[in-house]
This record gives structure tokens, sequence and C-alpha cells, in this order.
DNA sequence: TGTTCGCGCCATGTTACTTCA
DNA sequence: TTTGAAGTAACATGGCGCGAA
């Protein structure tokens, strides 16, 4: 099939199509909107591929990716001087962030919360995130651009260098999520503002999320595919068995699947009572195949998922 | 012990800028 | 040179968890 299971868990996203859904963490979202909740519901929901319960749900996996654990991961990166001057120079300039000079930075219009939002989450937000050490961080990498020294707030959209991203991309791949110590240090080494360093990695996180969406849409898309032609062999086997049983003697009415062999007296047999047509015994030493042959798409080998 | 509040973080959606074909 | 699509940095919003009062 070809579908790398292991690579959706590394992602942190967990497909599963089968029979029986397990809630990696319970769903706690209240959220009123439709299409929020639908969604959260959805990442709350997540089962490994093996589970056979009728189910198909697309989910967050758990991953216990605890960023908060992982401290020493800063150890073992590579260490890039991003303060070297060539490095600097890559450095687009940056204002402070404060939510009232982010209001003009690209012209946005207001949306109707953003009034409330630029006081009570926006600008005492960005605040609260300069604490001493980053305004220090700040002297270092606040530069004022030349549309600033030129008056206009035009401002050009910074771009990472390679450099920055390889290293972001490297500390991703150790842990999707960083803990305050971690995104200090990370933006230090990259001369960026802590802020942005945050604002990489929740953008980070849900490119890596619609991602995998995409992914594991065309997953499910083959899945389909499979099913049906799967769907259609057996229909088209079971149309052949019914013209095969008006056409054979009644031992031979029952599905091969349930047709047993006697080891013994090699006679067929199937089903209670066939011993009595076939061999005229009482007690038939033929069985009956305990259950029906469902066709399962993860165990079966013929599927292509 | 239960409640409330403030704070920090995250997920998600959106906007606007940059790059490239 | 222009233009549209794709990528992405930055922001807005709302929810949740946690610790302190």
């Amino acid at each position: 099939m070809g579908f790398d299971h292991d690579h959706i868990c590394n992602t942190g996203l967990v497909l599963g199509l089968g029979f029986s859904a397990e809630n990696r963490r319970p769903t706690t979202t209240t959220t009123t909107t439709t299409t929020t909740t639908i969604k959260k519901q959805i990442n709350s929901t997540a089962i490994s591929t093996t589970s056979f319960e009728p189910s198909l749900t697309l989910g967050l996996s758990g991953g216990g990716d605890d960023a908060y654990n992982n401290n020493n991961n800063n150890n073992n990166r590579k260490i890039i001087d991003v303060n070297k001057s060539s490095f600097q120079d890559h450095l687009h300039q940056e204002p402070h962030n404060t939510n009232h000079d982010k209001g003009n930075m690209y012209g946005r219009q207001a949306s109707p919360h953003s009034a409330v939002s630029s006081f009570s989450s926006g600008r005492v937000k960005r605040e609260r995130d300069l604490s001493s050490e980053e305004v220090e961080v700040e002297k270092v990498s606040s530069r004022i651009s030349d549309e600033d020294e030129d008056g206009a707030n035009a401002r050009k959209k910074l771009r990472l260098t390679k450099e920055q991203s390889a290293l972001l991309e490297e500390s991703f791949k150790q842990h999707s999520t960083l803990n305050p110590k971690q995104k200090q240090a990370l933006a230090r080494q990259l001369n960026l503002r802590p802020r942005q360093v945050e604002v990489w990695f929740q953008n980070r996180r849900a490119r890596t999320k619609l991602k995998q969406t995409e992914v594991d849409c065309e997953f499910l898309k083959k899945c389909c595919e499979t099913l049906t032609d799967e769907n259609r062999r057996l229909q088209k086997e079971l149309q052949e068995l019914k013209a095969l049983k008006l056409a054979q003697p009644l031992y031979m009415h029952m599905p091969a699947a349930t047709l047993t062999m006697c080891p013994s007296c090699e006679r067929i047999g199937g089903g209670v009572g066939a011993g009595d047509v076939v061999g005229g015994a009482a007690k038939s030493p033929f069985s009956l195949a305990p259950k029906p042959h469902f066709y399962n798409p993860f165990t079966n080998p013929s599927a292509a998922c």
C-alpha cells in the first residue's frame, strides 16, 4: 500500500480506517463554532490503522512530545553563530512588536474584535512576552528599517535566512513545541525575537498538519477505491456462488468457506444435517466454518492499503 | 476545599508580503 | 513587465491548563 504509518505518527497525526476508535485524549473542547468543534473532535480522536471497528478517523497522535520535557535537547543542537555580521546582514529589520504599531504594520483593517484584542490580548500579551531577557534580545535584533527611516509604514515582511530556517527546522525535528527557555535560546542563536520563534513554530506545526491532512486524504481515497474494488469482486463472487448453487447437488450448495472435509473418510460435509444428506450418519463428522468470512482490508494481503 | 482570576501556550483562521513561474 | 499561485511571517481569536489568591 505504501502508506507510511510511522511517518504519520512522526508528524503528529494518526489516521484510522477501521472498526473502533480510541480516544488518545479526552474531548474537552466546548467551542461554540461548529467547524471548530468538529475539527477539534477530529483531532482529539486518534486510532491506529490496526483497529478494525467501523470508524474512519483522522486525528492527532499524542506522541508524548512534551516540549517541556525536552530541555536537554538544546545541548545536542548544532549551534550556528547567527550573530556574525554576515548573518545579521541577512536579517530584515523588524520593529518592536507592540500592538499599536502592529495595526499599522500592513495597513490591516481592524477586525470587529481588534479594538478589544489590541489591549486585552494583543498589546498586553506582547508586552508580557517581552521579559527583561527578551528586551535584551530586542535591542540586538530590532533595527529600524530603511522604510522606517524614510518614515513609511510600508514595511517589508521579514524573510528568514536559510541559516535561520535550517536551525529552526532542525529544532522542530527534535521537538515540535518549545518551552520558554528553549525559545529564548533559539531566539538568541538566530538573532530573532522569541515571539518570532514562537510564531514560526506555530506556523510550522500548522503547515505540518495541513500537509499531513492532504496525505491522509490521498490515503483515504486509495482505501476507498480498494474497498470499492473489493466489494465489487465479492459481489461478483457472490453472484457466481448463487448461480453455482442452482446448478449443483445439495451438498454443493454450501459456500466453499463453510464446507469441510473429514480427514478420515474424506467426505465432504457442511452445516447441521449435511452429514445426513451425504453420508447418512446421524452425527456429522463435518462442521461449519465457525465464522463467516469477512474481508478485512487491513489484514487481507490483497488489500492495497 | 471549591471558585475565581491572571497568565501562558496552543490551534486555527486570516491577512498581507515575497517569490517564482 | 505583469500576473496569479504558492509559500509563509505575523496577527487575531478563543480554548485550555495551571498556579495563586
